[in-house]
DNA sequence: GCATGTTTGTGTAGGTCATAAACAGATTAT
DNA sequence: ATAATCTGTTTATGACCTACACAAACATGC
């Protein structure tokens, strides 16, 4: 499905850390992986990943549709090339020395860097998506964050996977929510719900929604703006405290950098 | 965007639920949502998502391809379709009183109503998605799984969010890793990686991929198989465990059921 | 310099898809 | 009956991705 390189990389992996050779033979190149990136990039936070086309990229370029397969092998690639360097991680990060109040900046780093494109979140992660540069990049941090806290490195590496995919789903939550004009049901459209979702067959559930937080004339079930943040941190208070927890019952520690 | 009825509903929220009602002037109907939306599932089980295209819905019914959209408005209705009917909770799920174990059990049927249709996980989630039958029933049941847990409701809610998402997460990482031939990253391309993964760049990430594993000959820098229950496992362990605490610590209560 | 092979940007064309529009036949309401 | 309405179909349109072929540009080896 990916191309590869003839190092068996995917092609992508090869573009993003900089290691495709130039060809030497032919005219010089007009355009660059960067630009294209770029240019896409510019497209999907103006108007959104489907307007993406090839075409949407390259005329902004003065280039044409085609030529941009001279850099690009397919528009899936553009899309992962994409998906990395919307991933924009600070140059340079101050960690807290605790590790719970690291994490929770290298969060945030995180969630600001989603929510600067949310239309990343729109693109299939792939395995490939974890061998890009930027990808990488905010994994050391994330280990650095922890690095005094004393579990084996196989549990930290899950504990960056559990936050990131935390962080990266209430930021898609967030942003489905921001769609006005899809959340909005009208109180009709409320009441005639609520004639579904009785006592009787959702006996937990049907309490909380009259309950009057979850329903109101425009926001259904789920929470609104303020409700997300709540969400947001909510998850990660679990998990760190979670982490503390398994901190003080000292789980057996095998760590590499010693 | 999404269409909506004259209730104010979304379209595909009416259809789920059964709340559209059938015309009754012209001809009986040769068809029917439930027959669609069964074999869109079809296609998707078979062939991925990317399969279902209206024609490839359509064929095997032995309708037309325009035919379908006497019952669905838009193809964007029919996932919505499938992405509520392919989240099968089993009809009678029993919880075991403690809530540990039960939010455990609950996690596992959602876990499992994902690994049966993994590409649930491809079609965005929108707001709407929430809605739904059920995921209505997921929450419900999710909800008594915490029943004897002394939390506010607005905090049940976003437990049930956070775990959804873990879940969901760690079934998208699992289904990524299981696709053959785009993980396999040849010993050379592994070296190649080595190079510019040095120690100097990512000094705290560096490590742990020398340490061996996470880099052999076919798998790099994320887990097998086995990892993928770890990281499920330990997310789950670590929100339960934060639960804990918060259950010790006694956080405000606020519940609806009395 | 010059021939040769390579590479670039472009134009053209093909194939897949979603879906709008118009129509004939079926069925029900008046 | 007559009119209104709905069903399934045929036809057509417009996005899109991308394979292919071509001419001009450029580096390398003679």
């Amino acid at each position: 499905m990916a191309e590869t390189t003839d190092t068996g990389l995917p092609r992508a992996v090869a573009i993003a850390w900089g290691m495709q050779e130039v060809p030497q033979r032919g005219p010089s190149r007009g355009m660059s992986h960067e630009r294209i990136v770029k240019a896409a990039i510019e497209v999907a936070d103006n108007e959104g990943l489907a307007a993406v086309t090839m075409q949407a990229v390259a005329k902004p370029l003065g280039f044409t549709t085609m030529s941009l397969y001279r850099y690009v092998s397919s528009k899936d690639e553009l899309l992962r090339l994409m998906q990395d360097a919307a991933l924009t991680i600070p140059e340079k990060v101050e960690l807290p020395t605790d590790w719970r109040e690291a994490l929770r900046v290298w969060a945030g780093v995180v969630r600001e860097a989603y929510r600067a494109h949310p239309w990343v979140l729109e693109i299939p992660r792939g395995p490939v998506s974890i061998l890009m540069p930027n990808s990488v990049r905010a994994a050391n941090l994330g280990l650095g964050a922890m690095k005094d806290l004393p579990l084996a490195d196989d549990v930290k590496i899950g504990v960056i996977l559990v936050i990131s995919q935390h962080v990266a789903s209430s930021v898609e939550l967030e942003r489905d929510l921001a769609q006005e004009g899809i959340v909005a049901v009208p109180a009709e459209g409320v009441a005639v719900l609520a004639e579904v979702i009785t006592p009787e067959r959702f006996p937990h559930l049907a309490p909380v929604m009259k309950s009057g937080n979850y329903i109101d004339d425009e926001v259904p079930v789920v929470e609104n703006g303020d409700g997300i943040d709540a969400e947001y941190d909510l998850g990660l208070n679990l998990i760190i405290s979670g982490l503390e927890t398994m901190e003080q019952q000292g789980t057996p520690v095998n760590d590499a950098t010693k």
